[in-house]
DNA sequence: TCTGAAACTGACCGATTGGTCAAACCATCC
DNA sequence: GGATGGTTTGACCAATCGGTCAGTTTCAGA
């Protein structure tokens, strides 16, 4: 099922892929379970293997792309920018996948977990070479002094750490925060904020 | 099995929380197996459930008290030294646990992903309580300006997502760093010394 | 309206799941 | 050497797992 031809395989591809999306999510690949997919999806089992050749092929059908849409707010970061806005903007546009789509972020964490067997290779390659690219930006900024000097890897995981963490642990924010505050992401935009320009602005 | 009696008992319900920490830490509640459990035991399946009751039981042994170990660098910031250094303390010691002890590290996150059904109670008792209490002092030193103000929840979210991101995203960690740097600890403590030093200085 | 392909399903497969149980094993104390 | 109670296991169970298949239903185009 590489192309879908038809509405029909266009339409049940994608209520296939969001309902794998929920399960996988939620239980990780080995925890979760097909006839779980089909009851999410409205679907029979035979019929999800009718789209998908197999419970690895809808698994990698999610995680292909995936690693992708991931990295485009760091992509984004524009070189000939401001180095503080470039930097903030990253965090905002971060903080609004996490925001928008906490289900592939838990995807994501999962994939981690489990010690990414399956996109260990993006991981040594492209996210590596990404990474390598923006972080020597990073660090010509604060050679300019236009960044305050901090090490710019690890810069970069404090952002991925600090707004993964509202998708991946949105239980536990909300645990704390109560029912007063409904909807975390408001305050935790200021925060971040205030908290990478304190720390970034020279 | 509450309390092991013998020394046979004492050593082999110790093998079996080890084993099952390792599987459960990367596969999820339900993506362990018990003969996998077994194996990594080096027992037989049967003589598992003779010191525990059932896979539940052993998910639930390794989850009772993982909360309490989990909160208590945070519980050991003290009121009454000086703001910056005891949460700079805090932060250290919570970096101490990512590095010393990953998998309990996993297996928190994998719960969280799952959404908490085994601890949402403690999450929103025990866990609700210390952090109203100690982000009451932390409010109490932003107001007599010995902290910038910042949210305090917020603040100890940063904290734990900036310290659990080294056990739970080791791999992407170390696949992004490159085999050069093969600890990242020591460098991952500077960096958040310095992140909440700069934050935090008034 | 007919037809061929696409879409769908019930029944089924072998393997694996969590868990049981009677029987055997083994260390210890009399 | 026996008796005893803690320990271990092979064989087994029903349920569920990912996946197959023959056959039926539905749909689009002529």
């Amino acid at each position: 099922m590489t192309r879908p031809r038809t509405r029909i395989q266009q339409r049940n591809s994608e209520t296939i892929l969001k309902a794998a999306l929920e399960v996988f999510s939620q239980h990780g690949f080995r925890g979760a379970t097909l006839d779980q997919i089909a009851e999410v999806a409205g679907l029979s089992k035979p019929n999800l293997l009718y789209y998908f050749a197999s419970k690895e092929a809808i698994h990698g059908a999610l995680l292909s792309g995936l690693l992708a849409t991931w990295l485009d707010p760091l992509r984004a970061m524009d070189p000939d920018g401001d180095p503080v806005a470039e930097l903030l903007g990253y965090v905002r546009r971060k903080l609004e996948l996490s925001r928008d789509f906490p289900r592939e972020s838990r995807l994501f964490a999962n994939e981690m977990l489990q010690g990414a067997p399956r996109i260990r290779a993006a991981l040594e390659g492209e996210l590596r070479d990404l990474v390598r690219e923006k972080s020597a930006v990073l660090q010509r900024w604060m050679d300019e002094g236009r960044l305050a000097p901090v090490h710019p890897v690890h810069l970069i995981f404090s952002v991925w750490a600090l707004t993964q963490h509202y998708a991946d642990f949105d239980v536990q924010v909300r645990a704390v925060l109560g029912e007063a505050e409904t909807d975390p992401f408001p305050e935790a935009g200021r925060f971040l904020e205030v908290l990478f320009r304190r720390l970034l602005e020279p």
